[in-house]
RNA sequence: GGAGGAUUAGCUUAGUUGGCAGAGCACCUGACUCUUAAUCAGGGGGUCAUCGGUUCGAAUCCGAUAUCCUCCA
């Protein structure tokens, strides 16, 4: 197939746009042109010319400016016409006279479709209507934009698109870019947090040879040359912890860590967590750390503590947060006491299986059942800041015993708006501990449990070296920024989500 | 995995009871040297997601498939 043939082919207005393309090329232009140097953004020109009046801006002691962007729309008025200019820091106006240019220069401006990226030099000035606007004296054309972009007035509103096409989605929804700028300014704030509290960043392997850290189903890899399976990440968590065993004190990560498994408004297979680790620390620092945190980000982000959701709820992250253990939500709830001594875990099945729940058969302990009664009857309930503390240790096998009930862990999670921000405890240092969680987890694989833990053998050589004391935390970075941005789809804050191959 | 919803021009969308597929933006031609969702006059652009069925006749009714969205596990 020739060039013409596929032509015929396209949409008019990409043919259009390709003819376009094709009289520049004629004119010795290039429709992907080169470097242009610029000495201003919109965004400095409305900083610093913003509140000037008509007047004030005919001083002729004002500097000629060059920028460059993005042509977003255009109206032509014969002889004349104007156009807004789109950079990384917004729009402005820039107004175009034949007089004022060469013929050549203002056939391009005329020529020019929306979409197009063209510099521009010229003049501060305010319209008749009071417009900040460059009155633009030279004119060139920097690149040839082939398809047209979405509709001026509505953006792309396609949520597929928006997902798909998010180059798109950020040209044309000013919400979009805002909420990427949340999220870049959140990952800067908990650096700049970090830093201050004395914590060093780390990066730790992102392919395992071993699957630890957290309950989840692994993306599965394969090296060549070293002829070995690997597994994506499912937490960095038992690399961090090695580091506390080398003198390392304060640690963190912040990373992408990836789970196999379904994709929601919650989750996305690949996300973004960030987990640290403190030796001497124990599960309360962590907790102070937690709200330390949570408020400092906010404070930094948003201006505020508070996070309107909707017309009913405020969240405040100003005032401590509650405190609670799980069993007391759950008896508060429900009415059993998992904290009896003398709860069976048959009395503890029955009693969920009365409330309609389904138990998997690798459940064994009381435990698990605490835990599914409270994912199932508390967690949706729990609207402000709360730590939900005392996590049952058959679902925690990372995490060190209470000292006064053995049956569950110094853990805790971190709830907002019904939904878990964090996950942090009281590090288990004891290997001979570690090992037999570790094997119970491996009882629970073989019952059906494809979230269970490996053995990690290397790693239970490092606690025998001896691992401080210490607390550590993990928080889902893509959930704060969604909290922070107020976005109700964790695809709103991922920039490029998964999504299925386009058939 | 299950339930519900969506899919019409590059984009945003209307389409009643099954009876010629419409509009706005964008694009093309012409007019217009302070416009701003520019305006005015004219024009082009559609595999109504795909495949099949019902029917004299399907964007519309039925079935399957695909993709996306929401909720549930």
């Amino acid at each position: 197939m020739n060039r013409r043939d596929s032509m015929e082919e396209l949409p008019e207005q990409e043919r259009v746009r390709r003819e376009k393309m094709e009289e520049l090329e004629k004119d010795s232009i290039d429709p992907f042109g080169h470097r242009f140097d610029r000495n201003a953004s919109t965004g400095q020109l409305r900083d610093t010319y913003g509140e000037h009046t008509k007047e004030e801006l005919e001083d002729e002691d004002i500097p000629a400016f060059r920028i460059a962007g993005r042509i977003m729309t255009k109206r032509g008025k014969g002889k004349a016409g104007f156009a807004h200019i789109m950079d990384e820091t917004g729009q402005i106006q820039i107004y175009v006279r034949k007089d004022d240019l060469s013929e050549e220069e203002f056939a391009l401006f005329l020529q020019a479709d929306l979409g197009d990226i063209v510099g521009v030099e010229g003049n501060i000035m305010r319209t008749r209507m009071g417009e900040l606007t460059l009155r633009v004296s030279a004119y060139t054309h920097l690149v040839k934009a082939l398809r047209p972009l979405p509709e001026k007035w509505h953006g792309l509103k396609d949520v597929e698109e928006r997902y798909r096409r998010r180059y798109l989605d950020l040209l044309t929804n000013e919400e979009t870019r805002e909420t990427f700028l949340v999220r870049s300014k959140t990952i800067g704030a908990i650096r700049e947090f970090m830093k201050d509290k004395g914590y060093m960043e780390v990066e730790t392997p992102i392919l395992h040879p071993v699957i630890g850290g957290a309950a989840a189903r692994p993306f599965k890899t394969y090296h060549n040359t070293l002829e070995m399976p690997f597994y994506l990440r499912i937490a960095p968590e038992l690399y961090l912890k090695r580091l506390l065993v080398g003198g390392f004190e304060k640690v963190y990560e912040i990373g992408r860590t990836f789970r196999n498994e379904g994709i929601s408004t919650q989750h996305n297979p690949e996300f973004t967590m960030m987990e640290l680790y403190e030796a001497y620390g124990d599960m309360e620092t962590m907790m102070d750390l937690t709200e330390d945190m949570f408020r400092t980000v906010a404070k930094k982000v948003l201006g505020k503590t508070t996070v309107e959701i909707d017309d009913e709820t405020v969240i405040d992250l100003s005032k401590g947060f509650a405190r609670a253990h799980m069993a007391d939500l759950v008896k508060d709830k429900l009415g059993i006491d998992f904290r009896r001594e003398d709860l069976t875990y048959e009395e503890a099945r029955t009693f969920a299986e009365e409330k309609d729940l389904e138990v998997p058969g690798h459940f064994r302990g009381t435990g698990h059942i605490l835990n599914l009664l409270y994912e199932h009857f508390v967690e949706d309930e729990i609207v402000q800041p709360t730590f939900v503390y005392g996590h049952p240790v058959e679902i925690s096998p990372l995490a060190r015993k209470s000292k006064c009930d053995p049956r569950f862990t110094d853990r805790f999670e971190i709830i907002i708006n019904r939904r878990e921000y964090g996950n942090a405890f009281t590090e288990l240092n004891n290997p001979i501990d570690q090992k037999e969680r570790f094997e119970a987890q491996l009882e629970e694989r073989n019952l059906g449990n494809v979230e269970a833990n490996e053995m990690d053998t290397d790693y239970i050589e490092a606690l025998e070296h001896g691992m401080p004391p210490a607390g550590g935390l993990g928080v889902g970075i893509d959930r704060l920024v969604m909290l922070l941005a107020k976005s109700k789809s964790i695809r709103d804050v991922i920039l490029f989500p998964h999504m299925r191959q386009r058939p």
